[in-house]
RNA sequence: CGGGGUAUAGCGUAGUCCGGUUAGCGCGCCUGCUUUGGGAGCAGGAGGUCGCAGGUUCGAAUCCUGCUACCCCGACCA
């Protein structure tokens, strides 16, 4: 185990070795790393004592390259927390105060939890030249002039997982979007004899088969040692995306039962064609399962111009709340010591607007997201 | 670190204030029969150092002392 007190000092000591001509650049090192950190209150899958998470650290010869390597890897976790987690996302930049102490610019994600918390899922720093010149680093430009490097850095962790299960789950239990889900489809024959289950696994197989072949995942639960009630409700517990049945009656009928884990509908289905069927459910469930987080927070995301407002809706609504700033982090600190809510994060692509800060009334150009926060 | 709480069968718990049969219940587990399209029913059964170490007492899950572990709230933090 190695105790330091950033990534950064080991990664910037060994950069110095490395760089020494434009030639080095840009450099990039990504590393998956179990991480300790003192904490003196732990939050199960949130803020652990230690955790594994990805870590990139790049070097670049030009300020707006470094700049652009930050946004790209903002938009790179955003882009998987909307399209693999389902889970929609602020992008936007830090308050000075939350800032990553050596960044010139923090940038994250934001999303909003089902009780009303928003929870930081992704960080990117551009961190200027600080790093470079605390460690030293410089390399020798085209045009053969000494230069510090511009740095950024950036990372996810297994807090992700938190955010997922915060994200979707219901009083059934968890609830996983298809793209992630270990096991896709769930299928559970319903028999009661041996026999009977000979000619369903028949069926099952077939459509297992089939729908593998698209590369979906797939278990057939034939055990005989719980019931179909049982497993149903051991599936939902898991969040299987899709569960299928089969009995008798579909045998006849050629039909089968779909069920969803994400609206609990079921509804039978002739059996022909089942594979695209399902394909085309565990698409739609994943986009419901998008949308569905989005309406919360939309419908959870509140635009105040009063303190009184302001201090009503933290306290007994929770969500996000969009207010004028004043800029200050003497403002910032006393609408914390007040409410408990923070500016989780100044939206990159919020619109200019004239306004008045919530708390001191100074003048402020842009309204920025505050939230009650994990 | 401060404040509060909990510890009894695999899991969840009652009993503790006010000491007294064999420590009760639900789930789970085992056996048999009946069941199987939403967590099966009936019958029988197995399973307990009552967190640990001392003490008080004729007698301790219960009272006293010390210890340990875990949970919640706050400060810290992603």
């Amino acid at each position: 185990m190695i105790i330091r007190p950033t990534s950064e000092t080991i990664i910037w000591d060994t950069y110095k070795k490395w760089i020494q001509s434009y030639r080095d650049l840009p450099l990039l090192i990504n590393q998956w790393a179990n991480v300790v950190r003192w904490e003196m209150r732990t939050r199960l899958l949130l803020r652990t004592a230690e955790f594994l998470w990805q870590e990139g650290h790049t070097a670049h010869a030009t300020e707006k390259e470094a700049i652009e390597e930050s946004e790209k890897m903002l938009d790179i976790y955003a882009e998987f927390a909307e399209k693999w987690m389902a889970m929609p996302v602020l992008k936007g930049v830090k308050s000075p105060s939350e800032r990553f102490a050596g960044a010139v610019e923090t940038y994250c994600i934001e999303a909003l939890m089902q009780d009303g918390k928003a929870l930081q899922a992704g960080t990117s720093h551009f961190l200027g030249q600080n790093f470079a010149k605390a460690f030293d680093v410089k390399f020798l430009s085209k045009e053969n002039t000494l230069q510090y490097v511009w740095a950024t850095s950036w990372g996810v962790s297994t807090r992700l997982m938190g955010a997922l299960i915060m994200a979707h789950s219901d009083d059934k239990g968890l609830v996983l979007p298809p793209k992630l889900a270990p096991i896709q489809v769930v299928i559970i024959p319903i028999y009661r004899k041996e026999e009977q289950l000979a000619e369903i696994s028949k069926v099952a197989v077939k459509i297992k088969d089939a729908l593998q072949a698209k590369g979906i995942s797939v278990k057939f639960d034939d055990r005989d040692t719980y019931k179909p009630g049982w497993k149903f409700n051991e599936y939902e517990f898991k969040g299987i995306p899709v569960r299928l049945a089969i009995g008798p009656r579909d045998l006849e009928n050629g039909t089968i039962e779909v069920a969803r884990r994400d609206t609990l509908e079921k509804e039978t289905y002739q059996i022909t064609d089942i594979e695209n069927k399902v394909e085309h459910i565990l698409e739609q469930i994943q986009d419901n399962l998008y949308q569905k987080a989005l309406s919360f927070r939309e419908d959870n995301t509140y635009v105040v111009d009063s303190w009184d407002e302001f201090k009503d809706v933290i306290e007994n609504k929770g969500g996000f709340v969009l207010a004028h700033w004043d800029g200050t982090s003497e403002t910032e600190d006393k609408i914390k010591a007040e409410t408990k809510a923070t500016i989780r994060t100044i939206p990159m692509d919020g619109k200019s607007e004239e306004g008045t800060c919530v708390y001191s009334g100074k003048p402020s150009n842009q309204r920025v997201v505050f939230a009650k926060a994990y």
